[in-house]
DNA sequence: GTGAAAATACTCCATTCGGAGCATTGGCAT
DNA sequence: ATGCCAATGCTCCGAATGGAGTATTTTCAC
């Protein structure tokens, strides 16, 4: 059988952070090893802990004071990146579930979720998911639906537009708003050149100025 | 005790299918309502269902001959808002997990869950959850992670650069690459005060040509 | 109702750009 | 080997841009 799931629990409310351990005890999976009453006790204290009681999964409120959840959430993947963090919080707006996952949450719980619920949660984080109470997963699908992703090109594959590297080179000169002669310069080629590259870029994006392609290039993720 | 779910599914493999409605006959919860082979097909075929027996969720492959899953998908979306779409697939790859879920799908399955996972996914949906198998869940948090939000300005918060609102509108026209002719013509302004606009864009926005402000404009989400 | 800010409009001038055409070189593929 | 295409460089010309300065009208807040 598995070892214990060992946590920790950051909870500025001191009622719902005893209720919540207490209630842990109930179930032999779990051991809360570390509870604090804010992220700033928490980072002070997690060095302390021998390596058999480092807490496995943090359970973190979002609204605390001194450091928030949000911040705590950053230093603690900083220092511990193998520790997983669950947001536990009544709170569900777009922004804050948006920087909890950039900050390293790997789970987002409302804090009505009942304890049986918190403990699959965090077996299921073991076990590779990311645990979401049904809202917040809802929310993060409208979050990702207004959301850019920033693509990678693989090194090989053919640039949109059938552009050349040289080219694409130039057009990222472009969008900085150089001038011919300025590009020329830097990419220690004549201005004339320049022109020529360019004038073959506009041919290729179907473009006519600087102007509108940057913007293309910007809309294709050229830059 | 709430109705069946009804249930569509489009997958291309013959067997899987088959397999897919034995199995779900099992299950009350459930009543598939129509099955095809094709994207195409589910698209030709829905129009044709009678609301009592119209599926409340999809099942969805993604790799299908013709339209695939997430064309499909897009497809439904469109026409059905209210219907809910899951990805069913044995790919995991960002882009196609981005793709689909900014096609509108809800969930996102891997084709070797077992059938009573799917089926407590379906119910999970209704209750208004994303299920997603563990490792996709996985991913979508690293995608958000890679992710550039578009956080919407509310409409009285101030504009970057204080721009004003006449300007942010010659902006957009600019990286349309149009000429200040034409955008006075847009504008029904003379050429001479798009010129007067742009230069007090580029003094706020500390640029010096059309290439640059646009750039900066993408760059912070003006347009 | 007064003052400040924004929007509108124009002039002059030097620089830059975009379009067209042309030429040479070097590398890569068939 | 040969032919194609990318990369390089140039000329001429007209159109558009960018910089500076000035002026009138509108609008909005205090």
């Amino acid at each position: 059988m598995d070892k214990k799931i060992t946590i920790g629990i950051a909870e500025d409310q001191s009622a719902l952070r005893r209720r919540l351990i207490e209630h842990f005890r109930f179930f032999d999976e779990v051991d809360v090893t570390i509870a604090c009453e804010s992220g700033d006790a928490l980072l002070e204290r997690l060095p302390a802990l021998p390596e058999s009681r480092f807490p496995v999964v943090i359970l973190m409120d979002i609204e605390m004071p001194g450091s928030n959840g949000i911040e705590t959430t950053h230093r603690v993947k900083e220092h511990y990146p193998q520790t997983d963090i669950i947001m536990f919080t009544v709170f569900e707006d777009d922004d804050r579930i948006f920087d909890a996952i950039q900050a390293g949450a790997s789970g987002y719980l409302l804090k009505d979720e009942p304890v049986d619920v918190i403990v699959q949660a965090m077996k299921e984080l073991r076990e590779g998911g990311a645990p979401m109470s049904a809202l917040i997963a809802r929310k993060m699908l409208g979050i990702m639906r207004r959301a850019q992703l920033e693509r990678q090109r693989p090194d090989d594959a053919e640039l949109p537009f059938n552009l050349s590297a040289r080219e694409l080179e130039i057009i990222q000169q472009i969008v900085q708003g150089k001038t011919n002669a300025e590009i020329g310069e830097a990419m220690f080629l004549s201005p004339f050149t320049v022109k020529t590259h360019i004038k073959n870029i506009y041919r290729k994006m179907h473009v006519g100025s600087r102007a509108e392609a940057a913007s293309l290039a910007y809309k294709r993720n050229l830059v």
